[in-house]
DNA sequence: AATGAATGAGTTTTCATTCAT
DNA sequence: CATGAATGAAAACTCATTCAT
């Protein structure tokens, strides 16, 4: 082992504490909501001491927060692929569909920060955790690019359609969260699918 | 003052105690999930001793299964007030999509049962307490009259057709609730109201 | 027992309760300073539950400043009762330095408010309880009275002399602490009056 | 660079840790007591890991304890600059107390050994470390050596005159301490200098 | 019925100390 | 020697629930 490996070895222990930490965090929080769930829980669940908890993360807060960010993190991940595919703004739009209910039904961190949103005590509310905000953002923006494009009608208000494109899908995302942890999202976007082809590319004022 | 009027004095002062509780109850856990909802802040709310919160019932659980039943009547009042008018199906569907979002918006009651839906105790969950189950039942049948009256297109699987109709209505709601409290809800369905006739009346295999 | 007394018994056991805590508080304060000193020990101290701590004084720092309160108005108490008394401004201000020592060798709760005052955290030094600034205030302020009256000289700065007085006061103060926990505190300020006395008559420019 | 110069080389690291962290632990105890000090913010203030703070001092106990014996050399070198010098003891003794004010004003290490004095764990107390029973001692001495060579009253009591000068100074100390961290000290005895004269040569029985 | 007080079993948090590298 | 990470025991604090009146 040289110099090198010995140095990685002594901060990646602690990386490897921490990303243990967070992933039982995720499957804690997905299960429970923030009040409800319980470090020693995340602690026994990572196999950690409850005090290495408290020296990676100042609090449960700070975890909460850093199960936040990684969720955001790995949304923009998903994001960022489907945008280098060059393909009309309503498949891009229908595919990011797709590829997050792909991530929420296969990844318990994001599921968690789904639970989070609901039930973070106030401080956490603001600290720039606001991903629906962003969401919101892309889907308009994708939204615009369509009807530039020609692959949205242009026949409804821009926000409007935003709108009912995210009440569909969180609504799905919601009853898939109640009704099989999430399992059943990708099946259900699939569905959901024809629909919001249909209102997207209504030409009729609807 | 008789004996009859003090009994009913005595009577009426308790069920006014109760009702005090049930709203601050309904006020409480329509801004907090049921672990972060603190009993204390209920009695407080209401104005009544914490003690007394216990006399009338017996314990969390048992108040947060308070709140949903009174949720459940409530939405069920809205639900029979539909019926008795004889329009379509579909137009019956509609109106109680539009009688739900006012019942909701206005009724933080009901608010607090939404919220209790995804952060109650398993304990709780089964107890017959599943407003959601009851509430696809109701779309289900109103769907296959409609199906039957000709105001809905047959040629999409009913339970496609109910998952579609809630997961877009449940988005309305969880979005209306993110952003307002609910008080944006009625017009977010009224807005809806096009895209969900055009789903259901679709006559081509969307 | 009348319906008056009923009434006093319920707000009566809360209030022994807390009186029973506070002197409780007093003998722990008064042997550890702040951080050194466990809840647990007081409530112990007090035969009383934790829980019950935290019902009457929201946590430690409360609970500290709670008892520097009280000894503001023990301190205060002493001072009122000198300052009655009609005699000369020098002697005033001698029989308040034996009533506070007094006080001081008889009282835990005054002896922990001493031990606090050097160990409290930044938060609670702010919080209003400045006891030495108020003290100050009090020693020259009978200081002019005592030059205007001709019992103290005035041929020495009022503030340098307020100055010696503490200095002297307050020394002897910490050693009677290190040495039997304030018992000799009057014997000392007995021996300590003929020097004090000097000081503030000597009429050459000392 | 040779194995003699490696050697050294090592020591002198050691020994520059060593010193670091006694300061940092200094200006820690300088500003917290006992207890509310913590390990870490003395590792941190030294900018010295947590375990190489282990490795130099054993415990908590050990490391105050070092503070407390470096005080006593400081003060003790500042005795004994005092006492080469061939005036009277009066003299001595004054000029004493303005050497250690100095000392106290200037250096942290030397306030965090007023400050742990009256914090101590019981342990601590006992084990030697009494710097007051020492100087009292001191003071006592210079009194008896004043009153034989004349520059000191003789007509008081020997131990009731220590006191007294014990408790000026000190009061001074802890003032001086609670008001601008012991940097008006210096002041504070140069003002009380006349009365302490006054107090120490007074040939009426005061 | 109603109330304020009390309790105990948790939960979060802290920190001196130890360990592996 | 030095370091960051880890740990456990104890501390502060919370809150559903019960009790006495």
């Amino acid at each position: 082992m040289n110099r090198t490996m010995e140095k990685r070895g002594k901060q990646q222990r602690g990386l490897e504490t921490q990303a243990a930490l967070l992933d039982a965090a995720g499957r804690v929080f997905s299960q429970k909501e923030y009040d409800g769930a319980r470090l020693k829980d995340i602690s026994e669940e990572a196999g950690i001491s409850l005090g290495s908890l408290y020296f990676h993360y100042g609090n449960k807060e700070d975890i909460a927060a850093a199960v936040l960010e990684v969720q955001q993190e790995r949304m923009t991940e998903v994001l960022a692929g489907i945008m280098t595919n060059s393909e009309s703004s309503l498949t891009r739009l229908l595919d990011l569909m797709d590829g997050i209910a792909e991530l929420i039904a296969s990844d318990p961190l994001v599921q968690a920060g789904i639970r989070l949103v609901s039930s973070l005590p106030e401080e956490l509310k603001d600290s720039g955790h606001a991903p629906y905000g962003e969401w919101v953002g892309v889907t308009e923006t994708l939204l615009k690019e369509g009807i530039e494009d020609g692959s949205v009608s242009s026949q409804i208000d821009l926000k409007v359609l935003a709108e009912y494109f995210n009440e569909v899908f969180i609504g799905a995302q919601v009853l898939a969260g109640i009704q099989d942890n999430w399992a059943s999202l990708p099946d259900r976007v699939r569905r959901l699918r024809p629909h919001v082809v249909a209102a997207l590319t209504r030409t009729d004022p609807a």
